[in-house]
DNA sequence: TATGAATGAGAGTTCATTCAT
DNA sequence: TATGAATGAACTCTCATTCAT
C-alpha cells in the first residue's frame, strides 16, 4: 500500500489546516451525491470559499474528485496502517479495532466512509475513466490488506476462508450502511458512535459464534 | 405491497409491449449511472425513438425516473408474489426460490437490480426529493416481506432474529454486487447466471450452517 | 487549391440558405475582432439564435472559427476558380479581374475579407494551434495561385519577378486595408464599392506605369 | 508631434531602468497576441514581478495597454525626430536613414513594431474604446510626418505625390510584416537584422527606379 | 513598495424541455 | 403519435482586479 505518492506536492497542503478541513468536507459531503449530481457551487458555499478559489487549487472539477478519493484513501491507510501490519490473524478481532479507530477519522472527515463508498460507484460507471483500473486495484489491495490476513485454524472445520472474510465484510458494510442511511448532522453522528460501536460489537459476537471454532 | 397503484393508467403502458421494454430497459440502463447523470439523449438513442416522444410519454425526466422505480418494484414483487405470500418459515429456502426466479426478470429487465440500487443511492442522497420517504418506505415493506418472515425454531438458540436475516441479507447483497460489478453484456450476463446460481447456492449453504440448527 | 475537402458535410450546411448565411455573417463580424476578443454572445444575438443552436452546429467556439477559416477560403477560391487557372500572363490584368468579382463576394459576405486577415492574425499568433502550420501553406498556396503567375517578358528588364509581385501585392493589401479601415454598414459598403474600384484602376496604372516595360 | 505628454509623470518611470525594461518587453511580447489574448499572469511571469505590483504601477490591464502605445509611439517619435525634422525631401533616402535607426529602437524593445502594429488593430476593431479616435490621429500625423514629406521634383513627371508614398510606405510595411512573419527569438531577430537591411536596400533601389526621375 | 491568495463577474458549454410540423 | 431543431437556465471554468500583509 504506497499510497502517499505525492498527495503532499499538492496545492491544497499548503494551506492552513482549519480551512483545508472545511474545503474537503465541504467537496466530500458534496460528491457523495455523486460526481454529476455534486454542484461545485455547493462545495464552495459550504466550504465558505469563493468559485475562484477553488479551481485556483484544484483546476476541474474532476481533478478535485480524484485528489479527494486519494485523499481518503490515504488517510484510511494511514489510521489503520497499525492494524494492516499487524500480525493478528483474528479478523473479527483486527475489525473491532478498526471500528474503534473509525471514530477519529469520522471526527475529522465525518462523511469520508460515504465519500469513498459514492466514489467507487461513480467511477465505475464511468467507462471513460481510466482512473477507474487504478482504483479498483487499490480498493482490492485495501480490501485484501484488510480483511483477508485471516487465520484458517481459527475457522470452523471446512469452512471456506475467502468465503468466511466476505460474509465479514459484507455483514459490516451492510451495517455501516444501515447505521449511515439516515443522513445525520455531524453532532448526531458522534452521539450515536456508541450506538454503532454496541450494535458492531453485536454482530461482530454473532459472526464469532458462527464462524469461529 | 399495493404497490401497482395507477401504473396501468400510464401513457406508456398503451404503447406496443416490444417498443416499451425497448424504452425502459433502455432508461434502465443508463440511470444505473445515477439520476444526473444519465442523458436523455442516450436513452431515446438506445430505445431508437425521438426525444419528443420521451417526453410525451414521461413529461419529465424526474417523472420517468420515479415511473421506472415504481416499475421496476412492481415487477419484481409481481415476480415474487407467491414467495413473499408463502407461509414458508425457512427464509434460505425462500431466498433460494427467489434467486431462481431472477433468471425470467433479468431476462426481460437485464438492468433491474442494478437500476434499483442506484436508483435508491440517488434519492436517498437527494434531499429535496420528497418521494424519498415513501420510496425508503416501500423498499422497508419490501424487505420485510422477503426477508424477515422467518421462522424462529428453526434458528440456533438464542440467535436474534433480526440479526440473523439482516446477514442473509447483507451476505447475499454483498455476494449479487460483486458479480454484476464487472459490466458485462448481455448475452455474458445470461452465460453465467449458472455460476451466479452456483454461488449463491455455496453461501446459502454456508449460512445455513452457520444460523440453523 | 484542393479545399473544398468535406464542408459540404457539416451540419451547418443543411440549415436553410437565409439563416446559415445570417449565422456566418454574424460570426465573421464578431471574430474579425480576434478570436479570443471575439463573443460567442455577440454572435448569436446578431445573427438572432439561440446559444445552444450554435455550439448545436459547431461543438465549440474554436471549431466554429476554423470552419469558417475553411469556408470563407473555400467561396473565394470558388469566386476565383476562373481567374486562377486563366493563362493570363498579365498579374495586373488578373487583379484587376479579381476586384470586379470581390462585390459579389462582399454583397454575400460583407466581412469576409477582414475576418480572414484577421483569423490569419489570431492563428499566426496562437503556438498551441497545430492547424496553423496547414493554414499558412494554404494561404501561401492561395498567394502563389493569385499573385505569381506572371509573365516575365512584361515586366520591365531586369525587373526580379518575386519583387514585383510582391510589391503589387503589398501595394493592393495596403489600399484595401486603407478603405475598409473606416467600419461601415453593408449598405455604405457597397455604395462605395465603385470608389474602391475607382481608386484600384489607379493604383493598377501607377504599378502598369512602374512595373510594365 | 507633441507626444510625451505626461509620460514621464507616471508610476513607473520612477521605476529602475532594467526593471521597468523588463516590464514592457514583457507587455509588448504579450500584447502582441491581441489585447483580450493577451494575459497579465504571463506578463508578471515574464517580467518576474508579482501580480500586485503591476496593478499597482499601471492600475488596470487597459491602463497599461494604453501606456504601451503611448510609450511605444514616443519611443520612436523620438528615434527618428531627426528625420522628421530634416528638411530631406528624398523619400527613399530618409526610409533608409530609418531603417538604419530601427537597430537600436528593436535593441531596446524587440517586438515594438509588432506590438504597435497589433494595438492599432486591437483597437480599431472595439468600437468601444473612445481612445481610438485620438489613436488613429496620432498614427496619421506620425505617417505624414514619415512618409509625406516627398519633393514633388524627384519624382517621375505626372506621378501623384500622395499615390507614390503609398505605394512606398505599403511596400516596406509588405516586407517588415513577411520577415517578422515567422516568430523569432530576440537572438535569432539581431542576427538576421543585417539580411532584412539587405532586402530593405532592393526593395529602396527597385522603388527608386520606378518612381524616381 | 511588493506580494500572491482570494474574489466574482463573465465566458463557453451542456442538456432537459418545448413546439412547429 | 412522432419528430428533432431550437431554446435558455444552469453548469464549470477563467481571469482582471483587490487587499491584507
Amino acid at each position: 500500500m504506497e499510497m502517499e505518492s505525492n498527495l503532499l506536492d499538492h496545492k491544497i497542503m499548503g494551506v492552513e489546516d482549519e480551512k483545508r478541513q472545511r474545503i474537503l468536507n465541504a467537496a466530500m459531503d458534496e460528491f457523495t451525491k455523486g460526481y454529476k449530481a455534486a454542484s461545485t457551487d455547493a462545495i464552495v458555499k459550504q466550504a465558505g470559499i469563493s468559485k475562484g478559489l477553488l479551481f485556483h487549487y484544484f483546476g476541474t472539477k474532476k481533478e478535485l474528485h480524484l485528489f479527494l478519493i486519494e485523499y481518503a484513501l490515504t488517510a484510511i491507510v494511514r489510521e489503520y496502517a497499525d492494524i494492516i501490519n499487524m500480525e493478528q490473524g483474528d479478523l473479527l478481532a483486527r475489525i473491532w479495532q478498526m471500528s474503534l479507530l473509525k471514530r477519529d477519522l469520522c471526527n475529522q472527515y465525518p462523511n469520508i466512509f460515504n465519500f469513498l463508498t459514492s466514489a467507487f460507484y461513480s467511477i465505475k460507471n464511468d467507462p471513460q475513466n481510466d482512473f477507474a483500473v487504478r482504483l479498483a486495484a487499490l480498493q482490492q489491495e485495501l480490501y485484501a490488506a484488510l480483511y483477508e490476513k485471516i487465520d484458517e485454524n481459527m475457522l470452523k472445520e471446512g469452512l471456506d476462508k475467502v468465503m468466511a472474510s466476505n460474509v465479514i465484510r459484507w455483514t459490516l458494510a451492510g451495517l455501516s450502511e444501515q447505521i449511515t442511511s439516515q443522513r445525520k448532522t455531524f453532532q448526531e453522528m458522534n452521539a450515536e458512535f456508541d450506538l454503532y460501536l454496541e450494535q458492531t460489537k453485536q454482530y461482530l459476537d454473532l459472526l464469532r459464534q458462527m464462524l469461529y471454532r
